[in-house]
RNA sequence: GGGGUAGUAGCUCAUCUGGUAGAGCAUUUGGUUCGCAAUCAAAAGGUAGUGGGUUCGAGUCCCAUCUACUCCA
């Protein structure tokens, strides 16, 4: 069965159960500060879990694609080495949101391992949670009983609270857990150690393939439990897992998700898959992380050098590195084997096949600027290594120096530093990253105080927006919370309802007050979004925790805010038209200031490009197309209406559609009523961000006014300053070349003139080796001359004191052979220098001084003479 | 968010502790002829990221700021 196969027949079952199926989440995270990529099959409900949100089908079922890279569940080094750990993967779940619980959950699953997927039942264990002392939990006999149904007992093992009590966080719902675990050793194996021994104990051949969460209790602040009101089942199985099983192959990597890929790799490096074990980590690394990179980009997250976008970037390194140092690929190819990706997994994830082009240009992009990091390093390390001859030793400060300047990897610096015979000093390296981290720990600090609840607040758990259709309303607190970040402290509130925007889709958040009926005003300074949940952050906490406020948002930066969003859509959309549809919104951020817009598209725009471009946007803007707003609109309807929706956004069932004539997408943002309002629109800049993605930032309304003026002002100015021509641009080109033909002018009279000097000073010093003078010349114009003199008259002294530019300046020559009896025209300056009030210095044979004193100037140059 | 490094000619980079801003490639011109990265000679090319400060003097030291790279969170 392949593996396309599996997958549907999981959702046609679950399908066949009513349950509802949904497409896979974004991978990248938005909204939500404690997670940044989707890590588990639950995440996209979190909000119906923790009660912020309700439930739109009671039974869900899903392929969710997930990384896990980072925080809790970080899996990133461990990839490679084994033959069941990955980055990214596909997580198989099935949910009931307080609608069936265990007995059903049970009974699904087993019939699909047993039934559908004719998994023999006596290769499968099952495990249960075996109570907890501490938590005064007994063991889950509910479940044991229900197993009991379908298994033999002996099957039936009990697990600690480590292995079956799942829980989110430090608070929050949890509960027990039940898991499937499966035997795919050979029958000798199975005869020496009974499969029941090995479950939970690490074994690669006998493997946990489906999680089965209960979920049941509320885990407290101060942590103890209480049960859920509506109880929930949570599933999630290892998609590669259940392939491999089901291929009977003894590896993921061995199913055919991984092998064409693997294949491919082997082929390039000329080195065929299960030769040699570490050019095998290789393939399979490269393999794993190529899958994570792509499916990232597709969702927008493009590498960078910070949070998410740095996560990327790091496995991508990852790979490069395993294929440099193992499989010899000195030159990028990992963006060779896109191709082969998107045409395994385009069908059933259309984001990779879309952007198929944008994503291999990225990666080449980044492998080799990764390329270029590594060659940085080689050539710093040879360098150290010259430099110290003897030692053998790489100091463990150096080490971390090329690691944190210059991201070289400090395995690359172990193995080269091998090749010659030396070591690294390992200590002195891990000192220096805990330094490191330890700062950054520091930095990073954010103390969250718990939530408050506030009681006589609305029941209402569903918070409501209603900042599409008024900016003021009354508000009850429902709770808050106080917020330390280094030395700034804060209160985050949440009302029942809001008419304020919460920071997300690229819009700000909303800024306005809150005012008290006694007349008391609370400034709000942001919004902002945990998951759904609007959040509003204050400096000083509102007195009456428990009275109605009057909610207002600031009408007037809303309002730019709302033209500048609009006018971000039309923007979309005239690009489409001018430059063609493959661009897609890669991001944008809308303020009350300005717009900025990253798109895909491959080069750069020409004037021409950006003129039509702004040609059509107020050419939108003048036709004052109304706003015609579908807030919750089915998906496929919206799709028919040709909305188009961002990659990389998590869409429910229902979506909201803004549109402005032509103008369709999918969108939770505020607008302005009419596209008139926007009055005009300017591009104020385009430029590149990435490989295949550009960058437009643009104003609208009075901010297009004031850039308008400023330029027009400009112009003015300089039409003014050229006397009114009629061709200001021809005027100033004259202006230019006459510059340019003046200042030769001058040069060459400059020249002429040292020239003249140098020559009578020749003269000179054909008779007399010694010229002691005070002129008026700049002296630091001399220099050339003095230094040509010195080459010709060996023997020459020459002290020149000059009064150029108000300042006393004093300038010592001497020829080679005084240098040579011992004279140091730095030291004379020096000591001439202090009869003006000044200093000096410079090489033996020439050396200048300055000072202040002009009077003095007369005894520098007699002193200077005397030392000469 | 915090730390480190860097920003010099069109490009790649030198300029050791403050004291004459330079090389290679590219460009232009001229010579030579060995056609497909030929060679010789010469010329041109610079606000040393930006803004302050210290100093007689700053590419170099200090402060601020911007950008890029990089590590950590």
């Amino acid at each position: 069965m392949t593996n396309n196969e599996i997958r549907s027949k999981f959702l046609e079952f679950f399908e066949s159960k009513n349950h509802h199926i949904v497409p896979s989440a974004p991978m990248v995270v938005k909204n939500d500060p404690t997670l940044m990529f989707t890590n588990a099959g639950m995440n996209q409900f979190k909000d119906i879990f923790l009660g912020n949100a309700e439930a739109t089908y009671p039974r869900v079922s899903d392929a969710q694609k997930c990384l896990r890279v980072s925080g809790k569940h970080n899996d990133l080094e461990e990839v490679g080495h084994d033959t069941y750990h990955h980055t990214m993967f596909e997580m198989l779940g099935n949910w009931s949101f307080g609608d069936y619980f265990k007995r059903e959950a049970i009974a699904y699953a087993w019939e699909f391992l047993t039934e559908v997927m004719h998994i023999d039942k006596n290769n499968l264990y099952v495990t249960v949670f075996g109570g907890d002392e501490k938590d005064g939990l007994p063991m889950d006999s509910e479940a044991y009983n229900f197993w009991k149904e379908h298994v033999d007992e002996s099957r039936i093992l009990k697990g600690s609270k480590k292995d079956n009590f799942w829980e989110m966080g430090d608070q929050g719902p949890c509960g027990p857990c039940s898991e499937i675990h499966i035997d795919i050793r050979n029958e000798a194996d199975k005869k020496l150690i009974p499969g029941s021994e090995l479950v939970n104990k690490d074994n690669p051949l006998v493997i946990e393939i489906w999680n089965l969460v209960f979920m049941q209790f509320n885990r407290l602040a101060n942590g103890t439990l209480e049960p859920l009101k509506s109880k929930h089942i949570d599933t999630g199985m290892g998609f590669e897992r259940l392939c491999m099983v089901m291929q009977g192959k003894q590896s993921n990597y061995d199913t055919d998700i991984f092998q064409p890929l693997i294949q491919e790799i082997a082929a390039k490096a000329g080195i065929a898959y299960g030769q040699r074990e570490d050019a095998d980590v290789a393939m399979r690394v490269i393999a794993d992380h190529l899958r994570a990179v792509s499916f990232s980009i597709a969702d927008g997250q493009l590498p960078s050098n910070a949070k998410a976008g740095y996560v990327i970037r790091r496995i991508l390194r990852r790979a490069v590195r395993y294929g440099y140092t193992f499989l010899g690929f000195k030159q990028p190819f990992i963006n060779e084997l896109v191709d082969t990706l998107v045409s395994q997994m385009g069908n059933q994830y259309t984001e990779l096949k879309k952007q198929h082009e944008l994503i291999r240009r990225i990666i080449l992009e980044e492998e080799q600027s990764f390329l270029k990091t590594l060659a940085n390093g080689i050539s710093r390390f040879e360098d150290y290594v010259g430099s110290h001859a003897g030692s053998k030793t790489i100091d463990g400060a150096f080490a971390f120096e090329l690691f944190d300047t210059y991201g070289f990897p400090v395995d690359l610096t172990q193995l080269m530093a091998s090749e010659k015979g030396w070591n690294v000093d390992m200590e002195g390296f891990q000192k220096g990253l805990e330094q490191q981290k330890e700062r950054s720990r520091a930095a990073a600090q954010v103390e969250n105080d718990d939530w408050v609840e506030l009681a006589d607040a609305s029941t209402s758990v569903q918070q409501e927006f209603v900042g599409y259709d008024t900016m003021q309303c009354e508000v009850h607190i429902t709770r808050y919370r106080h917020v330390k970040v280094k030395d700034k402290e804060f209160f985050q509130l949440v009302f029942d309802r809001t008419p304020f925007y919460g920071e997300s889709g690229g819009q700000v958040g909303d800024q306005g007050t809150l005012t008290h009926p006694a007349g008391d005003v609370v400034t709000v300074v942001n919004t902002k979004k945990e998951n759904n949940l609007i959040i509003h952050i204050v400096n000083k906490l509102p007195e009456h925790l428990n009275d109605t406020y009057n909610a207002e948002v600031d009408k007037c930066r809303r309002f730019a805010i709302e033209c500048n969003h609009s006018a971000t859509h039309l923007l979309h959309k005239a690009l489409r038209s001018v430059l063609g549809e493959h661009v897609e919104q890669k991001g944008s951020s809308v303020d009350e200031q300005r717009l900025r817009f990253d798109f895909s598209h491959f080069a750069k725009l020409s004037h021409d490009e950006i003129r039509e471009v702004e040609k059509q946007v107020n050419i939108a803007i003048r036709r004052a197309l109304p706003l015609e707003e579908h807030r919750a609109m089915p998906i496929a309807e919206a799709r028919n209406l040709g909305a188009m929706a961002l990659f990389g956004e998590k869409y429910g069932e229902f979506v909201r559609v803004v549109k402005f004539g032509d103008s369709v997408e999918f969108c939770g943002g505020t607008h302005t009523s009419n596209t008139g309002h926007i009055g005009s629109f300017r591009i104020v800049s385009e430029g590149a961000v990435a490989a295949g993605m550009r960058r437009i930032e643009a104003v609208t309304g009075a901010a297009a006014e004031k850039f308008n003026d400023a330029l027009q002002d400009q112009l003015d100015t300089l039409r003014e300053m050229c006397k009114n021509p009629k061709d200001i641009v021809a005027a100033v080109q004259r202006l230019q070349d006459e510059n340019a033909a003046l200042r030769s002018q001058i040069d060459q009279f400059q020249k002429q003139q040292i020239d003249a000097l140098r020559r009578s000073l020749a003269e000179q010093l054909q008779q007399n080796p010694v010229i002691v003078r005070r002129t008026a010349d700049d002296l630091g114009q001399l220099k050339d001359a003095m230094l040509a003199l010195r080459t010709q008259f060996p023997d020459m002294a020459i002290v020149l004191g000059s009064t150029f530019g108000d300042k006393p300046s004093l300038l010592v020559a001497l020829g080679q052979n005084r240098v040579d009896a011992g004279k140091n025209a730095g030291t004379i300056v020096r000591t001439a220098g202090k009869e003006m009030q000044g200093g000096g210095g410079g090489q033996p044979g020439y050396a200048t001084a300055g000072g202040k004193n002009i009077e003095g100037l007369d005894k520098a140059i007699a002193v200077a003479a005397e030392m000469i």
